[in-house]
DNA sequence: ACACTATTAGGACATTTGACCAAATTATTA
DNA sequence: TAATAATTTGGTCAAATGTCCTAATAGTGT
Protein backbone atom coordinates (compact mmCIF):
# COMPACT_ATOMS: atom_id res chain seq x y z
CA UNK A 1 0.00 0.00 0.00
CA UNK A 2 1.96 2.98 -1.22
CA UNK A 3 1.83 6.40 0.89
CA UNK A 4 -1.08 8.92 -0.62
CA UNK A 5 1.95 11.61 -1.39
CA UNK A 6 2.14 14.61 0.69
CA UNK A 7 4.92 15.42 3.06
CA UNK A 8 2.73 16.19 6.18
CA UNK A 9 -0.23 13.79 5.42
CA UNK A 10 0.24 11.76 8.37
CA UNK A 11 1.62 14.16 10.96
CA UNK A 12 -1.57 16.39 9.74
CA UNK A 13 -3.78 13.23 10.03
CA UNK A 14 -2.24 12.46 13.41
CA UNK A 15 -3.03 16.08 14.82
CA UNK A 16 -6.23 15.93 13.43
CA UNK A 17 -7.14 12.82 15.08
CA UNK A 18 -5.56 14.64 18.35
CA UNK A 19 -7.78 17.30 17.96
CA UNK A 20 -11.03 15.58 17.57
CA UNK A 21 -9.93 12.67 20.24
CA UNK A 22 -8.59 15.85 23.17
CA UNK A 23 -11.74 17.37 22.64
CA UNK A 24 -13.75 14.09 22.88
CA UNK A 25 -11.92 12.09 25.89
CA UNK A 26 -9.33 14.57 27.06
CA UNK A 27 -5.71 14.95 27.02
CA UNK A 28 -4.67 12.73 29.34
CA UNK A 29 -7.38 9.98 28.28
CA UNK A 30 -6.29 10.10 25.38
CA UNK A 31 -2.99 7.82 24.22
CA UNK A 32 -0.84 7.18 21.56
CA UNK A 33 -3.13 3.96 20.61
CA UNK A 34 -6.24 5.92 20.53
CA UNK A 35 -4.68 7.93 17.75
CA UNK A 36 -2.96 4.84 16.00
CA UNK A 37 -6.13 3.54 15.39
CA UNK A 38 -7.80 6.17 14.04
CA UNK A 39 -5.45 7.02 11.95
CA UNK A 40 -3.91 3.53 10.84
CA UNK A 41 -0.35 3.94 11.93
CA UNK A 42 2.00 2.31 14.00
CA UNK A 43 2.35 3.57 17.76
CA UNK A 44 6.39 3.47 16.93
CA UNK A 45 5.32 6.03 13.97
CA UNK A 46 4.45 8.96 15.94
CA UNK A 47 8.29 9.69 17.42
CA UNK A 48 8.83 10.20 13.47
CA UNK A 49 7.05 13.35 13.31
CA UNK A 50 6.95 14.41 17.13
CA UNK A 51 9.47 14.32 20.13
CA UNK A 52 6.82 13.70 22.31
CA UNK A 53 3.03 13.14 23.41
CA UNK A 54 3.07 17.13 24.89
CA UNK A 55 4.45 18.13 21.06
CA UNK A 56 1.21 16.47 19.94
CA UNK A 57 -0.83 18.97 22.40
CA UNK A 58 1.04 21.87 21.22
CA UNK A 59 0.19 21.19 17.73
CA UNK A 60 -3.15 20.37 18.16
CA UNK A 61 -3.68 23.72 19.83
CA UNK A 62 -1.90 25.77 17.22
CA UNK A 63 -3.95 24.07 15.03
CA UNK A 64 -7.36 25.38 17.10
CA UNK A 65 -5.85 28.87 16.88
CA UNK A 66 -5.34 28.75 13.20
CA UNK A 67 -9.17 27.48 12.52
CA UNK A 68 -10.07 29.87 15.11
CA UNK A 69 -8.05 32.46 13.62
CA UNK A 70 -9.75 31.39 9.89
CA UNK A 71 -13.50 31.34 11.48
CA UNK A 72 -12.96 35.04 13.10
CA UNK A 73 -11.63 36.61 9.53
CA UNK A 74 -14.65 34.66 7.92
CA UNK A 75 -17.26 36.30 10.28
CA UNK A 76 -15.65 39.98 9.83
CA UNK A 77 -15.94 39.20 5.94
CA UNK A 78 -19.40 37.90 6.14
CA UNK A 79 -20.72 41.37 6.76
CA UNK A 80 -20.27 45.44 7.55
CA UNK A 81 -22.61 45.13 10.29
CA UNK A 82 -21.06 44.22 13.92
CA UNK A 83 -24.31 42.50 15.03
CA UNK A 84 -24.05 40.01 12.15
CA UNK A 85 -20.58 39.20 13.29
CA UNK A 86 -21.04 38.72 16.47
CA UNK A 87 -24.70 36.92 15.74
CA UNK A 88 -22.46 34.44 14.37
CA UNK A 89 -20.43 33.82 17.36
CA UNK A 90 -23.64 33.29 19.09
CA UNK A 91 -24.94 30.94 16.51
CA UNK A 92 -21.93 28.57 16.97
CA UNK A 93 -23.79 26.77 19.74
CA UNK A 94 -26.17 25.99 17.73
CA UNK A 95 -24.02 25.37 15.16
CA UNK A 96 -21.76 22.79 17.18
CA UNK A 97 -25.25 21.71 19.39
CA UNK A 98 -24.57 18.21 18.88
CA UNK A 99 -20.91 17.94 20.13
CA UNK A 100 -21.63 20.11 22.62
CA UNK A 101 -24.37 19.13 24.16
CA UNK A 102 -22.41 15.71 24.15
CA UNK A 103 -18.98 17.05 25.20
CA UNK A 104 -19.22 20.77 26.25
CA UNK A 105 -16.77 23.49 25.03
CA UNK A 106 -13.72 21.98 23.55
CA UNK A 107 -11.81 25.15 24.64
CA UNK A 108 -13.12 25.35 28.01
CA UNK A 109 -12.29 21.96 28.53
CA UNK A 110 -8.83 22.02 27.49
CA UNK A 111 -8.19 25.15 29.57
CA UNK A 112 -9.58 23.25 32.91
CA UNK A 113 -7.82 19.97 32.22
CA UNK A 114 -4.61 22.05 31.60
CA UNK A 115 -5.26 23.79 34.78
CA UNK A 116 -5.76 21.02 36.56
CA UNK A 117 -2.65 19.46 35.14
CA UNK A 118 -0.16 22.04 35.78
CA UNK A 119 0.33 21.85 32.23
CA UNK A 120 2.83 24.27 30.65
CA UNK A 121 0.77 24.04 27.66
CA UNK A 122 -2.03 26.03 29.41
CA UNK A 123 -0.84 29.26 28.28
CA UNK A 124 -1.49 28.30 24.95
CA UNK A 125 -5.16 26.98 25.38
CA UNK A 126 -5.90 30.46 27.24
CA UNK A 127 -4.66 32.11 24.13
CA UNK A 128 -7.67 30.50 22.63
CA UNK A 129 -10.34 32.72 25.00
CA UNK A 130 -8.14 35.52 24.09
CA UNK A 131 -8.64 35.41 20.91
CA UNK A 132 -12.56 35.20 21.10
CA UNK A 133 -12.29 37.89 23.25
CA UNK A 134 -10.08 40.61 21.47
CA UNK A 135 -12.28 39.79 18.47
CA UNK A 136 -15.26 40.29 20.83
CA UNK A 137 -14.00 43.55 21.40
CA UNK A 138 -13.27 44.99 18.55
CA UNK A 139 -16.88 44.02 17.01
CA UNK A 140 -18.28 45.96 20.04
CA UNK A 141 -15.81 48.69 19.75
CA UNK A 142 -17.27 49.30 16.08
CA UNK A 143 -20.72 48.95 17.32
CA UNK A 144 -19.91 52.43 19.21
CA UNK A 145 -19.13 51.03 22.54
CA UNK A 146 -15.79 51.81 24.43
CA UNK A 147 -15.09 51.59 27.69
CA UNK A 148 -18.15 48.48 27.79
CA UNK A 149 -16.69 46.80 24.80
CA UNK A 150 -14.44 44.74 26.89
CA UNK A 151 -17.35 43.89 29.04
CA UNK A 152 -19.85 43.29 26.68
CA UNK A 153 -17.01 40.74 24.97
CA UNK A 154 -16.55 39.05 28.50
CA UNK A 155 -20.53 39.15 28.86
CA UNK A 156 -20.68 36.84 25.91
CA UNK A 157 -18.16 34.65 27.15
CA UNK A 158 -19.63 33.83 30.10
CA UNK A 159 -22.81 33.35 28.72
CA UNK A 160 -21.63 30.46 26.45
CA UNK A 161 -19.74 29.12 28.69
CA UNK A 162 -22.33 28.61 31.09
CA UNK A 163 -25.00 27.75 28.45
CA UNK A 164 -22.95 25.12 26.94
CA UNK A 165 -21.86 23.64 30.34
CA UNK A 166 -25.54 23.66 31.34
CA UNK A 167 -26.80 22.46 28.54
CA UNK A 168 -24.42 19.49 28.57
CA UNK A 169 -24.49 18.42 32.00
CA UNK A 170 -28.47 18.38 31.50
CA UNK A 171 -28.42 17.16 28.25
CA UNK A 172 -31.06 19.59 27.19
CA UNK A 173 -30.92 20.91 23.78
CA UNK A 174 -34.24 23.19 24.28
CA UNK A 175 -32.91 24.90 26.99
CA UNK A 176 -30.09 25.61 24.47
CA UNK A 177 -31.96 26.98 21.76
CA UNK A 178 -33.67 29.20 24.18
CA UNK A 179 -30.92 30.90 26.13
CA UNK A 180 -29.46 31.24 22.57
CA UNK A 181 -32.18 33.38 21.61
CA UNK A 182 -32.05 35.08 24.76
CA UNK A 183 -28.35 36.18 23.42
CA UNK A 184 -29.87 37.40 19.98
CA UNK A 185 -32.50 39.39 21.84
CA UNK A 186 -29.67 40.75 23.97
CA UNK A 187 -27.56 41.70 20.95
CA UNK A 188 -29.99 43.28 18.94
CA UNK A 189 -31.35 45.47 21.98
CA UNK A 190 -27.69 46.75 22.31
CA UNK A 191 -27.40 47.99 19.15
CA UNK B 1 0.24 1.99 66.11
CA UNK B 2 -2.81 1.09 67.32
CA UNK B 3 -5.98 2.28 65.14
CA UNK B 4 -7.44 5.34 66.63
CA UNK B 5 -11.24 4.40 66.87
CA UNK B 6 -14.20 4.44 65.21
CA UNK B 7 -15.48 2.26 62.83
CA UNK B 8 -15.40 4.31 59.47
CA UNK B 9 -12.36 6.27 60.53
CA UNK B 10 -10.43 4.93 57.19
CA UNK B 11 -12.94 4.42 55.01
CA UNK B 12 -13.95 8.36 55.90
CA UNK B 13 -10.28 9.49 55.65
CA UNK B 14 -10.67 7.56 52.18
CA UNK B 15 -13.51 9.56 50.90
CA UNK B 16 -12.70 12.67 52.25
CA UNK B 17 -9.00 12.36 50.12
CA UNK B 18 -10.71 11.37 47.29
CA UNK B 19 -13.56 14.37 47.60
CA UNK B 20 -10.59 16.35 47.36
CA UNK B 21 -8.18 14.85 44.91
CA UNK B 22 -10.80 14.35 42.19
CA UNK B 23 -11.73 17.53 42.71
CA UNK B 24 -8.45 19.06 41.97
CA UNK B 25 -6.88 16.40 39.67
CA UNK B 26 -9.97 15.02 38.38
CA UNK B 27 -11.03 11.21 38.56
CA UNK B 28 -9.20 9.81 35.86
CA UNK B 29 -6.36 11.50 36.91
CA UNK B 30 -6.75 10.33 40.80
CA UNK B 31 -4.60 7.29 41.59
CA UNK B 32 -5.09 4.85 44.70
CA UNK B 33 -1.25 5.75 45.46
CA UNK B 34 -2.77 9.00 45.63
CA UNK B 35 -4.94 9.11 48.01
CA UNK B 36 -3.17 6.31 49.74
CA UNK B 37 -0.21 8.58 50.04
CA UNK B 38 -2.96 10.98 51.49
CA UNK B 39 -4.31 9.27 54.39
CA UNK B 40 -0.92 7.28 54.88
CA UNK B 41 -2.50 3.73 54.01
CA UNK B 42 -0.90 1.24 52.12
CA UNK B 43 -2.84 0.24 48.58
CA UNK B 44 -4.17 -2.81 49.56
CA UNK B 45 -6.17 -1.30 52.13
CA UNK B 46 -8.63 0.36 49.53
CA UNK B 47 -9.71 -3.47 48.50
CA UNK B 48 -11.41 -3.86 52.16
CA UNK B 49 -13.38 -0.82 52.60
CA UNK B 50 -14.05 -0.55 48.84
CA UNK B 51 -14.85 -3.30 46.18
CA UNK B 52 -13.37 -0.97 43.13
CA UNK B 53 -12.63 2.51 42.18
CA UNK B 54 -16.27 2.99 40.83
CA UNK B 55 -17.61 2.78 44.32
CA UNK B 56 -14.61 5.47 45.93
CA UNK B 57 -16.16 7.51 43.24
CA UNK B 58 -20.36 6.69 44.19
CA UNK B 59 -19.45 7.37 48.18
CA UNK B 60 -17.26 10.59 46.95
CA UNK B 61 -20.50 11.84 45.30
CA UNK B 62 -22.98 10.42 48.01
CA UNK B 63 -20.56 12.72 50.31
CA UNK B 64 -20.89 15.67 48.34
CA UNK B 65 -24.75 15.51 48.02
CA UNK B 66 -24.87 15.57 51.93
CA UNK B 67 -22.63 18.21 52.00
CA UNK B 68 -24.86 20.14 49.54
CA UNK B 69 -27.95 18.88 51.05
CA UNK B 70 -26.87 20.18 54.26
CA UNK B 71 -25.53 23.62 52.81
CA UNK B 72 -29.17 23.86 51.46
CA UNK B 73 -30.34 23.79 54.52
CA UNK B 74 -28.15 26.31 56.50
CA UNK B 75 -28.92 28.92 53.81
CA UNK B 76 -32.82 28.13 54.36
CA UNK B 77 -32.39 28.42 58.21
CA UNK B 78 -30.64 31.61 57.82
CA UNK B 79 -33.47 33.78 57.10
CA UNK B 80 -36.40 33.94 56.21
CA UNK B 81 -36.31 36.37 52.72
CA UNK B 82 -35.96 34.38 49.96
CA UNK B 83 -33.54 36.81 48.36
CA UNK B 84 -30.90 36.61 51.41
CA UNK B 85 -31.03 32.77 51.11
CA UNK B 86 -30.42 32.98 47.24
CA UNK B 87 -27.94 35.72 47.85
CA UNK B 88 -25.76 32.85 50.21
CA UNK B 89 -26.02 30.86 46.63
CA UNK B 90 -24.25 33.75 44.38
CA UNK B 91 -21.16 34.39 47.78
CA UNK B 92 -20.42 30.70 47.07
CA UNK B 93 -18.47 32.08 44.16
CA UNK B 94 -16.33 34.33 46.45
CA UNK B 95 -16.31 31.70 49.39
CA UNK B 96 -14.66 29.68 47.28
CA UNK B 97 -12.98 31.89 45.67
CA UNK B 98 -9.43 30.85 45.88
CA UNK B 99 -10.28 26.91 44.53
CA UNK B 100 -12.40 28.29 42.39
CA UNK B 101 -9.75 30.10 40.22
CA UNK B 102 -7.54 27.24 40.65
CA UNK B 103 -9.75 23.99 39.74
CA UNK B 104 -13.20 25.62 38.71
CA UNK B 105 -16.37 24.59 39.81
CA UNK B 106 -16.31 20.79 41.13
CA UNK B 107 -19.73 20.11 40.21
CA UNK B 108 -19.54 21.31 36.22
CA UNK B 109 -15.69 19.60 36.11
CA UNK B 110 -17.04 15.89 37.97
CA UNK B 111 -20.18 15.86 35.64
CA UNK B 112 -18.52 17.13 32.23
CA UNK B 113 -15.67 14.83 33.06
CA UNK B 114 -17.86 11.66 33.77
CA UNK B 115 -20.01 12.54 30.91
CA UNK B 116 -16.71 12.04 28.28
CA UNK B 117 -15.88 8.67 30.02
CA UNK B 118 -19.98 7.52 29.51
CA UNK B 119 -18.96 6.73 33.36
CA UNK B 120 -22.52 5.18 35.03
CA UNK B 121 -22.07 7.86 37.64
CA UNK B 122 -23.00 10.53 35.26
CA UNK B 123 -26.27 10.48 36.41
CA UNK B 124 -25.65 10.95 40.35
CA UNK B 125 -23.15 13.72 39.20
CA UNK B 126 -25.47 15.30 37.33
CA UNK B 127 -28.16 14.94 40.47
CA UNK B 128 -25.58 17.93 42.17
CA UNK B 129 -26.94 20.49 39.61
CA UNK B 130 -30.76 19.47 40.32
CA UNK B 131 -30.23 19.74 44.17
CA UNK B 132 -29.16 23.66 43.35
CA UNK B 133 -31.70 23.67 40.90
CA UNK B 134 -34.84 22.54 42.40
CA UNK B 135 -33.57 24.78 45.92
CA UNK B 136 -33.48 27.83 43.95
CA UNK B 137 -36.72 27.44 42.02
CA UNK B 138 -38.28 27.11 45.20
CA UNK B 139 -36.88 30.01 46.79
CA UNK B 140 -37.65 31.69 43.43
CA UNK B 141 -41.19 30.17 43.85
CA UNK B 142 -41.26 31.47 47.29
CA UNK B 143 -40.36 35.19 45.95
CA UNK B 144 -43.35 35.21 44.07
CA UNK B 145 -42.67 33.98 40.79
CA UNK B 146 -44.57 30.97 39.41
CA UNK B 147 -43.93 30.04 35.75
CA UNK B 148 -40.02 32.25 35.69
CA UNK B 149 -38.92 30.40 39.11
CA UNK B 150 -36.91 27.46 37.27
CA UNK B 151 -35.72 29.71 34.35
CA UNK B 152 -34.48 32.48 37.01
CA UNK B 153 -33.00 29.08 38.88
CA UNK B 154 -31.26 28.09 35.48
CA UNK B 155 -30.35 31.63 34.95
CA UNK B 156 -28.41 32.10 38.21
CA UNK B 157 -26.66 28.15 37.41
CA UNK B 158 -25.76 29.35 33.84
CA UNK B 159 -24.35 32.42 35.52
CA UNK B 160 -22.25 31.08 38.00
CA UNK B 161 -21.10 28.49 35.62
CA UNK B 162 -19.54 31.29 33.18
CA UNK B 163 -18.29 33.18 35.79
CA UNK B 164 -16.37 30.34 37.11
CA UNK B 165 -15.33 29.23 33.84
CA UNK B 166 -14.18 32.09 32.84
CA UNK B 167 -12.26 33.64 35.55
CA UNK B 168 -10.36 30.05 36.38
CA UNK B 169 -9.24 30.23 32.94
CA UNK B 170 -8.12 34.02 32.88
CA UNK B 171 -7.23 33.44 36.79
CA UNK B 172 -8.91 37.07 37.24
CA UNK B 173 -10.15 37.62 40.40
CA UNK B 174 -11.44 41.28 40.00
CA UNK B 175 -13.56 39.46 37.43
CA UNK B 176 -15.22 37.13 39.29
CA UNK B 177 -15.47 39.76 41.95
CA UNK B 178 -17.29 42.07 39.44
CA UNK B 179 -19.56 39.26 38.09
CA UNK B 180 -20.67 38.72 41.66
CA UNK B 181 -21.58 41.83 42.45
CA UNK B 182 -23.64 42.23 39.41
CA UNK B 183 -25.19 38.77 40.43
CA UNK B 184 -26.73 40.31 43.36
CA UNK B 185 -27.92 43.11 41.96
CA UNK B 186 -29.99 41.56 39.87
CA UNK B 187 -31.24 39.45 42.05
CA UNK B 188 -31.98 43.09 44.35
CA UNK B 189 -33.56 44.75 41.48
CA UNK B 190 -35.79 41.12 41.03
CA UNK B 191 -37.66 41.78 44.69
C1' DA C 1 19.79 -0.64 -11.55
C1' DC C 2 21.79 1.89 -7.75
C1' DA C 3 22.34 4.68 -3.73
C1' DC C 4 20.32 7.67 -0.51
C1' DT C 5 16.75 9.69 2.17
C1' DA C 6 12.12 9.73 4.17
C1' DT C 7 8.78 7.20 6.39
C1' DT C 8 6.82 3.41 8.81
C1' DA C 9 6.55 -0.85 11.47
C1' DG C 10 7.04 -3.48 15.42
C1' DG C 11 9.18 -4.80 19.38
C1' DA C 12 11.43 -3.79 24.05
C1' DC C 13 11.56 -1.11 28.14
C1' DA C 14 10.32 0.95 32.67
C1' DT C 15 6.47 2.86 34.99
C1' DT C 16 1.85 3.26 36.51
C1' DT C 17 -2.56 1.63 36.95
C1' DG C 18 -6.70 -1.06 39.12
C1' DA C 19 -7.29 -5.35 41.01
C1' DC C 20 -6.59 -9.35 43.95
C1' DC C 21 -4.82 -12.14 47.75
C1' DA C 22 -2.64 -14.31 51.72
C1' DA C 23 -0.32 -13.21 55.82
C1' DA C 24 0.29 -10.16 59.61
C1' DT C 25 -1.50 -7.09 62.92
C1' DT C 26 -4.90 -5.00 65.84
C1' DA C 27 -9.27 -4.87 68.28
C1' DT C 28 -13.05 -7.22 70.52
C1' DT C 29 -15.21 -10.65 73.08
C1' DA C 30 -15.57 -14.82 75.79
C1' DT D 1 -5.61 -15.19 78.71
C1' DA D 2 -7.42 -17.34 74.66
C1' DA D 3 -10.18 -17.13 70.66
C1' DT D 4 -12.47 -14.77 67.21
C1' DA D 5 -13.35 -10.94 64.23
C1' DA D 6 -11.88 -6.59 62.15
C1' DT D 7 -8.46 -4.16 59.89
C1' DT D 8 -4.12 -3.38 57.56
C1' DT D 9 -0.08 -4.65 55.09
C1' DG D 10 2.85 -5.81 51.32
C1' DG D 11 3.41 -8.32 47.42
C1' DT D 12 1.80 -10.06 42.84
C1' DC D 13 -0.62 -9.80 38.49
C1' DA D 14 -2.10 -8.30 33.88
C1' DA D 15 -3.05 -4.44 31.18
C1' DA D 16 -2.01 0.09 29.49
C1' DT D 17 1.03 3.91 28.90
C1' DG D 18 4.87 7.04 27.03
C1' DT D 19 9.30 6.45 25.28
C1' DC D 20 13.03 4.64 22.68
C1' DC D 21 15.41 1.86 19.22
C1' DT D 22 16.38 -0.94 15.14
C1' DA D 23 15.03 -2.98 10.98
C1' DA D 24 12.12 -2.85 7.06
C1' DT D 25 9.84 -0.38 3.41
C1' DA D 26 8.73 3.33 0.22
C1' DG D 27 10.09 7.19 -2.42
C1' DT D 28 13.50 10.01 -5.02
C1' DG D 29 17.27 11.24 -7.74
C1' DT D 30 21.42 9.59 -10.26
Amino acid sequence: MPATSANTQTKDQIIAAADKLIYQQGFSQTSFAHIAEKVNISRGNFYYHFKNKNQILDATIHLRMANTHKTLQQWEASSEKPQIRIAHFIDILILNQQDILRFGCPVSNLTNELTRLDHPARENAVMLFTLYRTWLRRQFTLLGFKQMADQHALHLLVQSQGIATLASALKDANFLTKEVAKLHHWLASLG
